[in-house]
DNA sequence: TCACAGTCTGGAATGCAAAT
DNA sequence: ATTTGCATTCCAGACTGTGA
């Protein structure tokens, strides 16, 4: 600012340059303090304040109000240039378009989970979004939480059970066995005995390479009976050619097998447990409005790809904030237990003759409260009316700018302003930085709709585990109910890192156990799951900037062509699987000594890293 | 993470000067 | 004399930095 040195500029905030914007348009002390919602003396300091800074009065006594200075008058049009800039940056980023989007998904996965879950989506992701791209990484278990770290990928998929943790989780089905062969297999015309099941010969699925016992052994090893493996294959799809061409009989996740003419499908002899699939993602991309579009398009896509849900606790839903049911308290029978202090997080009952405990914003950009309406002062019909920030909040009747002399305030202007001070922003207490000032009228209307109670408990931050922080103290109301059962964390030993494969499954025994922290929620309700969906929901508000610091990001995209997915491509699932099968199958090594040498995965790092970038280049 | 002290902020009350 | 508007002081509460 001219004439301002750099150091003089810390002595300047935010709320001063908003306060000499009103008054170098106002030209009146009492009339600015009536726009901000400030008192009059109030107004007087900053303008104080001000010359100091600027070193000039600024406004001098005139008739009728005051009257600006040269410097002042040259102040005026920069200022307000400054301050829209200002505004707009600070402005909540726009909402994502789909249609006008040109991301690039970066999702790791392996052949089970394209074919499950991507293939589904992918027509419909053409339509919505064509201008994205799709880029399916390998699927590195050990790698997951790393690359998820770095925005390396955007969303993973893996087995619920082993998925790494520290990450977003969504479950999106329950998986379950069938017992495959060729089509007319003659042992498959029926559901074979256990005695035959054991008799005929198996294939595995080893992601870690060459294992021979999967959980179907141990099962089987729990009755007493043995079954013959007789080869062991790191891919489902290479499986499923292999039983096409030969007399060889597996345990497919039902998924993979359904309407495969190629193959002989029965319900297996034996009860082999089934595994979640489930979505992960890290907590950078967690409130991002791209990133939380993919994620719920995937779940909406393979929906309508999937054949449906196994289970109503699987089964993936979409958040529904606008028929969020949420437990209400009277915002009126809260009260801060301390008035001093940060933040106020232990609330008692309100006296009744003190005001509601609602922080009131009187400044644009401030959150402090006036006098009138903090806890513990009484509350005086002839009080000035609560303040709240910018103009979108409801306006209370202005009482006379000379309050020694001004009506009082009628009782039915006070209950009104209760009733709107309700509505108003909790979060008040912290000092917001500038950037997250910028509130909107949007931002405002959002968060009017939020239950009272998620208001109330709004102000504690959030971290990656923000939503679960806030919602405890409902949970914890739900667990009179009979909606929560339990929520159990235990330790134990979890098997090897597990592809996309079940870490139980096929195979799934062949490294050193390792510690794993796991979560086990006997039964959670759909009510604490609508909680939990509307909160990270609600977050978004109040991380909204945060998308903001991954716009560079979005904007070196954009300097690139804008290459699209195509349909045919999306389409073409038994193509690609082809493609994807014969490359593998071609890569695929065996040990010199037969099965038994195979090696761990990591052999096979000269296929590892291949990214199917199903796009094409727009002429 | 918490307690504490210093600082900051804004309302209430009041004084003063100018205008009516 | 009354009204209007600005400035000052005091105070409570909020905020912030620091050290344990």
């Amino acid at each position: 600012m001219p004439g301002i040195a750099m150091n003089d500029l810390r002595r300047l905030d935010l709320n001063l340059l908003l306060t000499l914007d009103v008054l170098l348009s106002e030209h009146n002390v009492t009339r600015t303090a009536e726009r901000l919602n400030f008192s009059q003396p109030s107004v007087s300091v900053h303008l104080a304040k001000l010359r100091d800074v600027f070193g000039d009065p600024l406004l001098l006594p005139g008739p009728r109000g005051m009257r600006p200075t040269t410097r002042a008058d040259e102040l005026r049009e920069p200022l307000r240039q400054a301050l829209e800039a200002l505004g707009r940056a600070v402005s909540p980023a726009s909402p994502f378009s789909p249609a006008e989007a040109s991301n690039t998904w970066r999702v790791a996965a392996a052949d089970y989970a394209e074919s499950t879950v991507l293939l589904p989506a992918m027509a419909g992701m053409r339509t919505a979004a064509p201008g994205t791209r799709l880029a399916i990484m390998e699927m590195s278990p050990s790698r997951i939480a790393r690359q998820a770290e770095r925005g390396e990928i955007d969303l993973a998929f893996h087995t619920s059970d082993g998925a790494p943790e520290g990450l977003h989780r969504r479950v999106l089905f329950t998986e379950r066995y069938v017992l495959a062969g060729r089509a007319g297999h003659p042992r498959l015309k029926r559901r074979p005995t256990l005695a035959q099941f054991c008799a005929l010969e198996h294939v595995i699925v080893s992601t870690d390479g060459g294992g021979f016992r999967g959980i179907t052994d141990e099962a089987l090893a729990d009755a007493g009976l043995t079954r013959r493996v007789v080869l062991s294959v790191p891919h489902f799809l290479f499986m499923m050619q292999v039983l096409a061409s030969t007399d060889l009989v597996a345990m497919m996740p039902s998924r993979l097998v359904r309407n495969v003419s190629t193959l002989r499908v029965v319900e297996a002899p034996v009860d082999v447990p089934g595994y979640d699939l489930a979505m992960l993602w890290h907590e950078r991309s967690h409130r991002d409005a791209a990133h939380r579009w993919l994620r719920e398009f995937i779940v909406a896509g393979g929906n309508r790809g999937w054949p449906g849900p196994t289970s109503r606790a699987h089964s993936p839903r979409l958040p529904k904030p606008a028929t969020l049911q949420t437990p209400r308290v009277a915002a009126t029978s809260l009260q801060p237990a301390s008035t001093r202090g940060n933040t106020p997080l232990a609330w008692k009952p309100a006296d009744q003759t003190v005001r509601p405990a609602v922080r009131y914003a009187s400044h644009p950009l401030s959150t402090r409260a006036p006098q009138s309406s903090r806890p513990g002062h009484l509350w005086r019909p002839d009080m000035r009316a609560p303040r709240y920030r910018n103009q979108c909040a409801p306006r209370f009747p202005a009482p006379s700018s000379r309050l020694r002399s001004s009506s009082a305030t009628s009782p039915s202007d006070d209950s009104s302003m209760k009733a709107a001070c309700d509505a108003q922003d909790p979060w008040g207490s912290q000092r917001r930085s500038a950037f997250e000032q910028g509130w909107t009228a949007h931002r405002h209307q959002h968060f009017a709709q939020q239950p009272a109670v998620t208001r109330a408990l709004g102000r504690k931050r959030m971290g990656m585990h923000g939503d679960i922080d806030i919602l405890t103290p409902e949970i914890r109301g739900l667990v009179r109910g009979d909606d929560l059962n339990i929520d159990l964390r235990m330790q134990r030993l979890e098997s090897r890192e597990a592809r996309d494969q079940p870490a139980h499954g096929e195979g799934g025994r062949q490294l050193q156990p390792q510690d794993r922290t796991v979560r086990v929620v006997t039964r959670f309700s759909r009510r604490v799951v609508d909680l939990v969906e509307h909160a990270a929901q609600r977050t978004d508000i109040g991380f909204a900037l945060t998308g903001k610091l991954y716009a560079p990001m979005r904007a070196q995209e954009k300097l690139h062509p804008e290459p699209v997915l195509q349909q045919r491509h999306m389409a073409a699932d038994r193509a690609l699987c082809h493609e994807k099968f014969l490359r593998r199958a071609g890569e695929t090594q065996v040990a010199p000594g037969g099965f038994e040498g195979a090696q761990c995965i990591e052999r096979r790092k000269f296929s590892s890293h291949i990214s199917h970038e199903i796009f094409s280049c727009r002429p």
